[in-house]
DNA sequence: GTAGGGTTAG
């Protein structure tokens, strides 16, 4: 036990006991190691933290193994603040450049990865900067991190090149984390040889990444290559090429690849099972989500499972299916109950929602902040504004939930709808928050349904305020498509006072319209199209 | 003791 802390020269414990002194009349009894370093191993955190002055006081240093500890507890159970803090306390109580190399070094990487977790890439990237040395620990934990957020992807190959310049060679973490970041054809090539060359490619977390990036970047034929390539086989390496399948729209390629799996002697497992599900529910594929329920079968009592084909069966609108699903149900829980409460919201069926959540209810299972968006979603749909303002209302006093931006905006979208547009905007001037530009273009899908066009050109001014650089993609690419299937715009839905020909220009953009004539120019003949929305405020529907 | 792949509700 005493390994775990060194003292500190004598010195400078008699200067803390002084200082100590000072603050309190009364000696404190000396903090025992044993409770130290349980706590920093075991937790709760906020007692482990408030052991660190205790710690400092006594002129004790935690090692570096308790301290990478203290640092993972943070990350699981705390905050930013509470991670600083240990940042702050081992800068000032025990310098990581006091400890050896090796143990210096793994509490640094462990700081870098805590900020890296919390969101925190600038405070992560300031410590590795000042970090006297990396190793590639240090420089894969950075470039997972750039890796995984959209607009740094290219820095997370600078610093994989950056990496190399200084000597530490990547490995099969590093490889797996940076084929997240490639986004075009050519840099996968290259970093795909990279693996290659230095004999990674094989390894099944780098040979799965390879084949999320081809699938990522459309060339099913490169995921597929690598995938055939496989010899020992892995159960992720599969899920990696049938989910890639599914999204591509290929659905019945993925249930093909299901069955050469369990063929091949894999157990689908819950994992497998629920992410292809959840390619099912994307793509909205009644027919393969069907055949995968079958697989789900001898997973009968996996509420996790249960859960996926019901939000699979919600959104592709088979509510046969959710009602037989949900009573043979052997359990239940708050994720069941949400899930059937905005499903049938999305299906047009508030009333039976709202009865749902009364059921919900009495079975003494407590709402959370979903299952209110679900709620509130269905009062939307069916123009229950007084019974929306009493759910709102009572969401903290009844159910102790803080309404949050998303239970505002389903708000402004209920007043909206129901054509209390002056209401809507006095909700929004009313309420704690800054509105951001979600509010703002629901309460313009308000105008819209309701011809009010000076309200709707003063949400789309804070629209553009907030969201300037508003583009439109391979929108008109799509759109010459549509015009040869003979679809007519409706002009009488724009309010703005412009040329006919205008009007049917912004009318284009129209997502139903879209997803109909995708879904036109992709299904086989006789097959349904079925459409998955999550609002319902155009007035031709 | 530090970095990796799939994993249910808006």
């Amino acid at each position: 036990m005493t390994s775990l802390f060194k003292r500190l020269p004598r010195n400078r414990l008699a200067a803390t006991r002084r200082s100590s002194r000072r603050v309190h009349t009364q000696p404190r009894p000396h903090p025992s190691l044993a409770i130290f370093s349980r706590l920093f191993i075991e937790g709760p955190l906020p007692a482990a933290l408030a052991l660190l002055p205790d710690l400092a006081a006594a002129g004790l240093r935690a090692d570096p193994v308790s301290l990478t500890r203290l640092v993972k507890l943070c990350v699981r159970h705390g905050t930013a603040s509470d991670g600083r803090l240990i940042h702050r306390h081992v800068e000032t109580h025990g310098p990581l450049s006091h400890y050896s190399a090796g143990g210096g070094l793994f509490v640094s990487n462990s700081l870098v990865s805590m900020y890296a977790k919390f969101g925190l890439l600038d405070e992560a990237l300031r410590l590795f900067d000042g970090m006297p040395e990396r190793n590639v620990v240090t420089w894969t934990t950075v470039v997972a991190a750039l890796a995984n957020l959209n607009g740094r992807k290219e820095e997370a190959l600078r610093f994989l090149v950056a990496m190399r310049r200084d000597g530490v060679a990547p490995n099969a973490y590093t490889f797996s984390s940076v084929l997240g970041a490639c986004a075009t054809p050519w840099v996968l090539a290259a970093v795909h040889a990279s693996t290659v060359k230095v004999g990674l490619d094989s390894d099944v977390f780098v040979r799965s990444s390879l084949i999320d990036a081809y699938m990522k970047l459309g060339d099913l034929d490169g995921g597929r290559r690598v995938f055939d390539e496989m010899v020992t086989g892995d159960l992720v390496v599969w899920n990696s090429i049938i989910v890639g399948f599914a999204q591509s729209g290929d659905g019945v390629g993925a249930i093909e690849l299901f069955t050469r799996m369990k063929d091949a002697g894999f157990s689908a497992n819950q994992g497998t099972l629920t992410s292809v599900l959840r390619a099912c529910t994307g793509m909205v594929m009644l027919e393969v989500g069907r055949q995968v329920h079958a697989h789900v079968l001898k997973y009968d009592r996996n509420l996790i499972l249960h859960n996926a084909l019901l939000d699979m069966y919600c959104k592709c609108g088979s509510l046969e299916d959710v009602d037989a699903l949900f009573h043979r149900m052997p359990q239940r829980d708050v994720i069941s109950w949400s899930t059937m409460i905005s499903g049938l919201a999305q299906n047009g069926k508030s009333a039976e929602a709202l009865r749902v959540f009364d059921f919900m209810k009495s079975e003494g299972v407590a709402p959370n902040r979903i299952t209110m968006v679900g709620v509130l979603f269905a009062c939307s749909h069916a123009g229950l504004v007084e019974d929306g303002w009493h759910y709102f209302r009572s969401m903290k006093k009844l159910f102790g939930i803080q309404p949050e931006r998303e239970h505002h905006n389903c708000m402004v979208n209920l007043l909206g709808r129901a054509g209390k547009l002056d209401e809507a905007v006095e909700f929004i001037r009313d309420m704690n928050l800054e509105p951001d530009s979600v509010i703002w273009r629901t309460l313009l899908g308000a105008c819209r349904m309701h011809k009010n066009a000076n309200l709707a050109a003063y949400a789309a001014r804070e629209i553009l305020k907030l969201e300037p650089d508003d583009q439109v993609q391979e929108l008109n690419r799509l759109i010459g498509r549509i015009s040869a299937l003979g679809y007519v715009p409706q002009t009488e839905f724009v309010l703005q006072d412009l040329a006919i020909e205008q009007k049917e220009d912004l009318l284009k953009y129209h997502s139903e319209k879209m997803a109909i004539a995708f879904g036109t120019m992709h299904a086989v003949d006789g097959k349904p199209i079925r459409i998955m929305k999550n609002l319902r405020i155009c007035g031709l529907w």
